[in-house]
Formats: C-alpha cells, structure tokens, sequence
DNA sequence: GTCTATAATACGATAGAC
DNA sequence: GTCTATCGTATTATAGAC
C-alpha cells in the first residue's frame, strides 16, 4: 500500500481518455471507474461530483499545454515555435481525426445551455490563441491579436472536417499548407 | 382538426432548434415534446427511435442547405455566390457564437464513439466543402478540391473560437477577412 | 391518430460497514 | 481511505384505452 494512491491521478487520465473519445455527457462516472480500476463509490472520496472531476480534467489539460510551450521556447523564433505546435497537431492526426481536438470539442459540448459551468472548458482555446498572438507580435505583426485567433481558428477548422471526413490526411495536407504560409513571411 | 395533422414537421423544427442549443445527448424526447405541443407517447407514432428524429432533423438541414444553394445561383458569379454565403453566416453570428455552428457541432457530438450512426450528421459539412469546391473550380483553381475544404473549415474554426469567446465579433471580424481575400482573385 | 400511464433501465450520488 | 449496496431520478420506450 502505497503512502499516498495515485487514484485520483489514474481518474484524471481515465477521463481524459474517455471524455475526448465518447464526450463527456455520454461518458458515465462507472466508465471511468472501471478504466481507472477504482470502485464507482470510491470516485466520490476524490470528486464530490462528475462536473468536479470535468474541472481536474480541464486543468489537467490546461497544465499539459503550458508545457508544451515551455517546450517550445527552446526553438530560437517564434517561427520555429509556430512550426513546433502545428508538428505537434500534425503528429496526432490519427486520434483527432478519429474524435476530434480533445480540447475543442469539449468546448463545443460544454458551451452548450445547461446548469453547467461554461466558461472553463473554453480557456484552453483561448490560452492558445493567446500565446499563438504573442509569437506573432514577436514577429512585429501589427493584427498579431488576430492572427492568432485566425491561427488557432484555422487549425480547429481543419481537424472539424478531417473528423466529418473521417480522413488523417486532410489534417496533413492543410496543415502543411498553414506551415509553408508561417515559413512564407 | 386538418385532415394531415403538422406534427411531425413540428417535433422536427422543435428538435432542430433544441438539439442546436443543448444537443443531442442532452436534449430529451420530453423537451421536444413539449416544445411541439405534442404528449411524449405521440412522439413515437412519428419516430420510432430518438436516433430516427436525429435522422429527420439531419435530413432537413441538408435540404435547407440545398435550397440556400438553389438561391445563390441567381448571382452570376461564382465570388458572389461565395460572398453570399459568407453574408448568411455573418447574418446569424449571434445565434451561432452561442451555440456553435448546428452543422459543424452536431457532426463532433456523433462522432464520437457510442453505437449510434457516425456518418450522417458530417454529411452537411461534406456537402457544404463539396459546394465550395464547385466554386473554386469555376474560378479555374487547379486545387479547388483543397480550397473547399479549406473555406469550410475556416468558417467553422472561426465559429468555433467566437464561441469560446463568447463574441459574435469574432466572426464578424474574422469572416470580414475571409471575404477581402476571396475578392482579391 | 392521439393520449395517459407506466415499464425498464441507466446513472449520479449517498449511506454506512470496514 | 476503501468498498458494497442502494437510493432517487431522469429518460427512452411501450402498453393499451379512446
């Protein structure tokens, strides 16, 4: 026994999964119990409800993205930097083509009317697009703001229609197009 | 009493606009029911299943596509019938920076891995990109195929991000843009 | 064709023993 | 902290009277 359990952690990751593949309203609490070999009753000892367990989800999520960009800024421009998240996306075309951005399809979902909170599974697209227009201010870009909406935006779009198609290939075609525009100024 | 009852026409309307705002998953036949002025049980005289009013509902979307598309033909050029359908858009940014995009939203929600139908609800989406295609093609764009997609998606990654953001000026915006760039070839 | 009542089940949440 | 058993409710679907 363990003096501290990693369950909580195994039930983040389990809903991770989950939540990207079915979504959340069709993924039940047993479903991520049973993945993360945890007791359904026990789920409650760590979330007081399922939106709780969306809230670690989404911060998990979040956390995983600031990351990323500390990764990134070992890429000398912002360029290289711009080029190193649209890889990133590019290297994930068969998952998210198959169930759509993990991140953007939540936000879909939850932005629906309901009692639940709206805001917070919409933040990771728009910390995105907010470090996407720094790299472009970076690159004295005068509608860097834009651009970075458009950016983020653009690549959303994209894996919308490889999923509607059902085809990895559109999310390789597309985004190597966005990549040569980035490389062009 | 009419002789051919509009109930079914209604429960499809009514299911249309709810599985826009709340979705599929959390839209309840009752809500429907009720919305159409139609007792719950009456609903199964029309619709065997709740899959098969999704499927009506994703069948009258199609046609209202269609018939949008028969009215674009009376501009003479392909550009104008691509701004047209920029303009219809950006005439309903309000209802779809707050529920997303009926199309593009409804082909994430099925997408996701569960027994039900995966193909149909993209269809209106591969319509839409094969439409575009047309136009691009007429402009004599050697890759009109790709053009296509690549309007589309950029329609629904723009409605996407304005509805994270919770700003119809997003799309204003964005799709302002988008319809400069069309002009310019 | 229409409607009421209800069956069948799935799921979020809780109680309470250990 | 952990687990079993179960409650309460929502929701799809059906039965059957009119």
């Amino acid at each position: 026994m363990p003096r501290t359990s990693d369950k909580r952690e195994r039930l983040i990751t389990a809903g991770r999964e989950l939540i990207h593949s079915k979504g959340f309203n069709r993924t039940t609490l047993a479903d991520i119990a049973e993945a993360s070999g945890v007791p359904l009753g026990n789920v409650y000892y760590y979330f007081r409800t399922k939106e709780a367990l969306l809230d670690a989800v989404v911060s998990a999520q979040k956390d995983d993205f600031r990351e990323r960009v500390a990764a990134f800024e070992k890429h000398g421009s912002p360029r290289a930097r711009l080029q190193a998240f649209l890889n990133s996306v590019i290297d994930s075309k068969e998952e998210i083509a198959r169930y759509g951005c993990p991140i953007g399809s939540l936000s879909q979902e939850m932005n629906k009317s309901s009692g639940l909170s709206r805001a917070g599974a919409s933040e990771g697209l728009i910390l995105r697009a907010q470090w996407a227009s720094e790299q472009f201010r970076a690159l004295s870009r005068s509608d860097a703001q834009d651009l970075g909406v458009w950016l983020i935006a653009s690549i959303q779009g994209v894996i919308l229609m490889a999923n509607a198609m059902a085809d990895p290939g559109v999310i390789e075609r597309q985004l190597g197009q966005l990549k040569a525009w980035i490389d062009a100024f």
